[in-house]
DNA sequence: AATGCGGGGGC
DNA sequence: GCCCCAGCATT
């Protein structure tokens, strides 16, 4: 990984929740564009999240941003250590702890997915990594291997060691140069650990989701309101489908408006929130005149919203533009 | 301590 | 299908 600190926080941002592989090219191309925080502090928001577009978690690069125009204003240098990294938006401990020792050899030992997974193994803690006794656990055993050797190494090795040896299903435990010391490896099921992840039932939910497109080609955007998910995004109105009810007359009920033109049910689109699983039917009118709407609600290019939204809206962009009506 | 946030690859 | 991923912010 790179050591100079731009490029560092770079990487690791992109790394967070998102497989190295895939980051990669990315990294690239990214640091092409922006080569430095001068150059990235001076892009729009709107032009850092095209660059992180098919990322995923775009929060990452409005925060990446923000972290930015912090720097910049702060004389482009970025703080060294740990602690001061912490207080920088978008970072946390990973990231700081990583780029602290990659970096500036800061001795600060750090756990991600990869090093939950082979600490618990190794120490075969009862404790759950993730919780706060097992992370305790794991990072001072994580500390206690840096005696001599570089932090930064120690830290990138057992990730490497988790996501190349040390994995979730098929451990290779032949090739691990812990197989020694690991209790879990000894007790003869290193897959017992860590304890799995307690799974939530998975709701499945049916959206009606009204697609109205203006002259402009703008559609309808309504800020979600309330509810436990997707609160403050821009999405266009939907509700749970209620099954005793003609689908064009629940369409026409979330409307702020009259519509006289004919509501076209399109094909079911398939989106995750967690452990909810959605089947989102779109129902789609054009208007043929621009109308004015109340605070709450908004006409905007689906394809360049400039509101904050959901993935949702680009999986209905492509599919309503792409499929005919059934 | 839980929950939300994307998207892709592996199995 | 389901699980996981070089996590963070918010509640």
């Amino acid at each position: 990984m790179p050591r100079d600190p731009y490029h560092s926080l770079v990487s690791e941002l992109m790394a967070q929740q998102t497989q190295l592989d895939r980051v990669v090219p990315r990294f690239e191309a990214f640091v092409r564009r922006f080569p430095d925080f001068r150059a990235l502090a001076a892009a729009s928001r709107e032009d850092v999240l095209e660059a992180w577009s098919g990322l995923g978690y775009y929060r990452r690069a409005r925060l990446l941003h923000r972290l930015a125009l912090e720097v910049a204003a702060g004389g482009g240098e970025l703080p060294s250590s740990a602690a001061e990294l912490e207080r920088l938006p978008g970072i946390g401990p990973y990231t700081a702890a990583a780029v602290a020792s990659m970096v500036f050899g800061e001795a600060v030992p750090l756990m991600d997915g990869n090093i939950a997974r082979v600490g618990a193994r190794v120490l075969a803690s009862a404790d759950d990594p993730r919780g706060k006794e097992g992370r305790a656990a794991v990072l001072e055993w994580v500390r206690g291997l840096m005696n001599g050797a570089p932090p930064g190494d120690v830290n990138e090795a057992l990730m490497e060691l988790g996501a190349t040896v040390c994995t979730p299903n098929r451990p290779d435990c032949v090739r691990c140069p812990l197989t020694e010391g690991c209790r879990a490896r000894c007790e003869g099921d290193p897959t017992a650990y860590p304890p799995p992840r307690q799974t939530r039932a998975v709701v499945d939910l049916r959206w009606l989701v009204v697609v109205v497109e203006d002259p402009k080609r703008r559609w309808l955007l309504r800020q979600v309101a309330e509810g436990p998910i997707l609160r403050g995004l821009w999405l266009p109105p939907f509700a749970e489908i209620d099954s005793g009810r003609p689908l064009e007359q629940q369409a026409l009920g979330l409307l702020p408006f009259d519509v006289t033109q004919s509501i076209g049910i399109s094909k079911p689109i398939r989106h995750s929130i967690t452990h909810r699983r959605i089947e989102a039917i779109p129902a789609r009118a054009v208007i043929d005149h621009p109308v004015r709407v109340a605070k709450g609600w908004s006409w905007a290019d689906p394809a360049n919203p400039r509101l904050p939204t959901s993935s949702l809206l680009g999986k209905l962009l492509g599919s309503v533009s792409t499929s005919s009506s059934v």
